[in-house]
DNA sequence: CAAATTTATATTGCGCACAATATAATTTGA
DNA sequence: TCAAATTATATTGTGCGCAATATAAATTTG
């Protein structure tokens, strides 16, 4: 009731800011993603695929904090787009080896200045980037003491 | 292909750790907001009712940055959960006005203490609590040089 | 005052995010 | 060795988040 100290008021909310700051990023991409049609999540999976390939749904999961339940249908489509294809490891059949594409490989040329376009995008000079990416590291060092 | 420069390795992407971090603190939530049958989401439309009522669905949404697209079903689950209400405003019948039921009004008193159960949930001291307050400060700032 | 414009909410459609559960392959161990 | 436990992915169902569009009421203008 004492206004002041109330834990429920809105601007006392730590997590609220990160909310609304993640879904303000995920509509920033969002111009500059469909130049390459991919939503921010696909995007993510090709970085990861970009980064090392082939790899299996639970790895790219494991880098992205993802699970099947939103992989399995967002690989689907990114295949069905011709930029990944599934396939079952023959080691071991319960895996599914996700393999960029030539097509799939050859995006990432076109995917080269999007982390410049979104700086633009964002109104941020390099100097803030770097504050940004300062206070982010901050933010995923405090909330990584769980898991 | 300059590896340590390669803008697109995930690890020096600024934006992908705030996203991975509001995701995980929607799932944080949810086991403590379970017990009061309600969503992030709706916890947050129910925390900017608790501080005013009645009010728009607009100005619910400009409190949240969310748009009708969001709204409109999520109060209507609200309503059929018994927690608000939703009448026309005779003075202007384009408005609709969202009221807390007494129900939904109650239903303050048992998230007095939602915010320190995450606390706990998150293994973060007092302390820690404020420099995160302050990381998400920063990041909000950044981010707000845009709207 | 009537037509055009603006404003407020609703609807539709798509793609996550995730809990819960299912299925199938592999591994373990009595 | 074979039944139980474990592991990997898939499926189902719910609820966002948002772009695009629709609808209807209010306001502005000519």
């Amino acid at each position: 009731m004492d206004d002041e100290n109330d834990p429920l008021r809105l601007d006392r909310q730590v997590c609220f800011p990160l909310y609304a700051a993640s879904n303000r990023l995920t509509r920033a991409y969002r111009p500059i993603l469909d130049r390459l049609g991919l939503t921010y999540a696909q995007y993510l999976v090709m970085l990861v695929l970009w980064e090392e390939a082939p790899q299996s749904v639970g790895s790219i999961g494991a880098r992205l904090h993802l699970d099947s339940g939103t992989l399995t249908p967002l690989l689907k489509r990114l295949e069905a787009a011709g930029l990944v294809t599934r396939r079952r490891d023959p080691e071991d059949e319960r895996r599914l080896i996700v393999t960029p594409t030539e097509t799939g490989a050859a995006l990432r040329a076109e995917a080269q200045d999007v982390p410049m376009s979104l700086c633009e995008a964002l109104g941020l000079t390099e100097v803030e980037m770097h504050e940004l990416a300062g206070a982010v590291g901050t933010v995923t060092r405090l909330l990584q003491h769980d898991t």
